[in-house]
DNA sequence: GCGATTTGACCGTC
DNA sequence: GACGGTCAAATCGC
């Protein structure tokens, strides 16, 4: 076990190294005004693909372990659940549900982000995520000037996707956007693109109108599941998508959650068309994970993405957590800070 | 009619 | 007991 263990380590290794190397080909390419669009795609994809392979070993890893953990979680269903078998599959899902709900404040990922929304029409979706969202409730919150907006994955029932958000706007400045993600999406791991399409909500509707958004999105996350899926692929070009008019700072509350990283899916998370842009691609974005968690990455514009390279490059750390629970977190961002790096 | 939202009530945690 | 989070019936909108 233990060489085996030496062994994925080393790979694990090689493949970040390797990732990083391409992120600083990708770096000098982009430096290079003359560099034909292709050859830059084929460093995204190459990068992908690195930290896709490093991923999967991370997650095999930690699957592993978390099995035999899984065995003896205890249970606390809620006292209000309906019958265990339900043609329903709602209540079907519920019943299951409960099973982690009382649990989740401490085991589920949570991390926040502050959106800080343009004024006036479409504002709401400059807050939009990508992901399709259904409000379940709304509560007056202790000390807040405005009440607090429950939301929860649509595909929650079909999909039993667990993930959550809250929204509660800042009584300093209504402009400013508290929104704190719960769980991770589940549902664009077993869906195929269509189902997993994002789409916002009524509240959170984008200029862009709902069905052009929606079909985007649809194409773009079928385009990159396509691209890993063969690697051999190289000629599709990276759809390119609108990023949010939001400046947002990011905490990372409580990362480590070992039940969720078992299904924890970085590669298929940086499928949301929000991390999609022309300027930035999901691989440098993921550059950006190699850099030092303390770090606060400033940038905008084109800057943005060379810096985030930098960051990138900069750092020789091959030990690196890939398994992020990031699935709504907006890499994208300008602005991105993360408290309590969630690893060494 | 169906899906989304609203809202009062319930439940768990601290 | 207060508070936050969720449920579910009622309501709304397409």
């Amino acid at each position: 076990m233990e060489n085996s263990a030496d062994w994925e380590q080393k790979n694990l290794i090689n493949e970040l190294t390797q990732g990083m190397e391409l992120a600083k080909q990708l770096q000098i390419h982009l430096n290079v005004t003359t560099s034909p669009h292709e050859t830059r795609e084929l460093l995204v994809h190459k990068i992908l693909n690195s930290y896709d392979k490093a991923l999967s070993m991370l997650k095999l890893n930690v699957e592993t372990q978390q099995t035999a953990a899984a065995m003896g979680m205890a249970e606390s269903p809620r006292s209000r659940s309906g019958s265990p078998h339900s043609e329903d599959s709602d209540k079907d899902f519920k019943d299951h549900e409960h099973k982690h709900v009382s649990k989740k404040g401490k085991s589920m990922v949570r991390w926040t982000k502050q959106v800080q929304v343009c004024p006036g029409p479409g504002l709401e979706g400059c807050l939009d995520d990508g992901y399709n969202w259904r409000k379940y409730g709304q509560k007056d919150i202790l000390g807040a000037k405005y009440p607090r907006g429950y939301y929860r994955c649509t595909h929650r029932n079909v999909r039993g996707c667990l993930a959550t958000k809250q929204i509660q706007k800042s009584d300093e400045d209504p402009t400013l956007y508290e929104i704190t993600y719960r769980g991770r999406h589940t549902c664009t791991l077993i869906t195929a693109p269509s189902a997993a399409a994002p789409l916002p909500n009524k509240q959170e509707e984008p200029n862009m109108s709902k069905q052009n958004y929606q079909q985007q999105s649809r194409e773009i996350q079928f385009n990159f599941q396509t691209e890993l899926d063969s690697s051999s692929t190289r000629d599709q070009s990276i759809p390119s998508l609108y990023l949010p008019c939001s400046v947002s700072n990011v905490k990372v509350e409580n990362y480590v959650d070992s039940a969720s990283m078992v299904d924890n899916n970085f590669v298929g998370n940086l499928y949301h068309p929000l991390l999609v842009s022309p300027s930035t691609s999901a691989a440098t974005q993921m550059g950006s994970f190699v850099g030092d968690w303390n770090q606060t990455v400033k940038a905008s514009g084109s800057e943005q993405l060379m810096e985030i390279v930098s960051a990138a490059s900069a750092t020789n750390s091959s030990t690196v957590g890939l398994d992020f629970p990031f699935g709504a977190l907006d890499l994208f961002d300008p602005t991105f800070s993360f408290e309590n790096p969630p690893f060494f």
